[in-house]
DNA sequence: TCAAAAGTGTTGTTGATACACCCATGA
DNA sequence: TCATGGGTGTATCAACAACACTTTTGA
């Protein structure tokens, strides 16, 4: 009966490809592959795949995800719905985008080889097929415009990071450099970030400390009318 | 040949949905109207419509606005898709919002009476069907958003406005009160305010200057790094 | 001992806010 | 003449930007 109402309309079939953003070597990357079906076999693309009958889309991105990475609870959030009736020659598909964004301790989980998944710079992306580019564009200004009124450049990092690695990202994610001092300041002054008793070593002689996202506090200055923005 | 690819999976009906915000005796309006098809015949519900084969979802958005106005060239911008299998109870539809703003003297066109369209004050707004208030929150936070970081309101007003007139309609928008000296000072000294000659007097005795926004020189200012914000 | 990154305060400038009175006019 | 909305300037405060030196430590 369900299917009786509306069946003199057209069908099709719905798509969801994910922009996956990581952060290493104090550079933004992107996971693509090469995809492994007609048409545009063996072209650069980003990971996606076909809507299910059973499920939501936010449910779609996650399985996507899940199956390429074996990551779950990954912050995901939808992005654009690209819909022009030529945009894949081999039929009608309107494809909706995801950004995810993956933290910096879950990079060598080995998911890369298995599916031929590859960390690019966002400054060497290749061309990919049909306007995976335009997602990637697009994609890239959410995350300009996200990262500076929301505390999402946490999710790039591991749980513990330090200020200058903060930074760094901050610094890959707007395309300009900050004063450290000014930043630092700013940071802090904000007071979800929890001082630790360690330092990580790995970046300097000297050692920074580190630090970990305070949710909670967070979530109860958010509840205070604070705003963030960097 | 086309879409011999894809077709193991599934397909989806693809609706879009428009929310369609106008601005009129100082208070946001939406348009909506009363369903005239089942399900939910009569029920209240924006206006939508079911994508077709052979057009993106910007044409689709852009014919459901025309059908049901008769208007053109208006002010659309996609939202959100929402795909929840069990959204409409009638069938599986993935459906797109599109947020559309109508300027104010394009508002007595006539056009309500023939599709029972009827403007409802957005603190007025009934039980819409399935998941049309999840869009119209939707779609005003984004307005919210945009009307703070875009010149957006002049979307809103006719061609010739007073400065009054504008800062009301940023009021009804922001919901809050903004200081009458304030808002002036900062609109004016961003230079893309056109002073005309003519008075409006249908707003006070004394009358208030009519203002044009001018689109050249806003694009030029923001070539040259400026951005809008109030 | 030196190279390399971490850490630390102050000052000037700019933009935001708060605020009260006169003006023009039609009824 | 008076009620109504239009129009104007200044002073205070908060946020942001600019800027240079000391510390730690492994090689």
């Amino acid at each position: 009966m369900a299917e009786t109402f509306y069946k003199e309309h057209s069908k099709f079939h719905v798509a969801v490809d994910c922009i996956i953003f990581g952060f290493d070597d104090g550079m933004l990357k992107l996971l693509i592959h090469k995809r492994k079906f007609e048409p545009f076999l063996d072209h650069w693309s980003l990971f996606g795949g076909f809507l299910r009958s059973d499920e939501s889309l936010d449910d779609g991105a996650r399985r996507i995800l899940f199956e390429l990475t074996g990551l779950e609870n990954i912050y995901l959030e939808q992005l654009y719905a690209h819909g022009e009736p030529m945009r894949d020659p081999a039929g009608r598909v309107v494809s909706v985008s995801y950004v995810a964004l993956i933290p910096g301790h879950k990079y060598h989980s080995g998911f890369s080889e298995q599916y031929d998944a590859v960390w690019i710079p966002l400054n060497m992306m290749p061309d990919l097929i049909m306007d995976h580019n335009d997602m990637v564009e697009r994609g890239l200004k959410w995350l300009r415009r996200r990262a500076s009124t929301r505390p999402i450049g946490f999710e790039l990092l591991p749980e513990e990071f330090t200020i200058p690695r903060l930074q760094n990202l901050y610094e890959a994610i707007l395309g300009e450099k900050l004063d450290k001092r000014n930043f630092r300041k700013k940071l802090l002054s904000m007071d979800f970030l929890k001082k630790l008793e360690e330092k990580d070593k790995t970046g300097s002689r000297k050692g920074a400390y580190l630090y970990k996202f305070d949710q909670q506090m967070y979530n109860k200055l958010v509840d205070n009318g604070f705003s963030f923005t960097i």
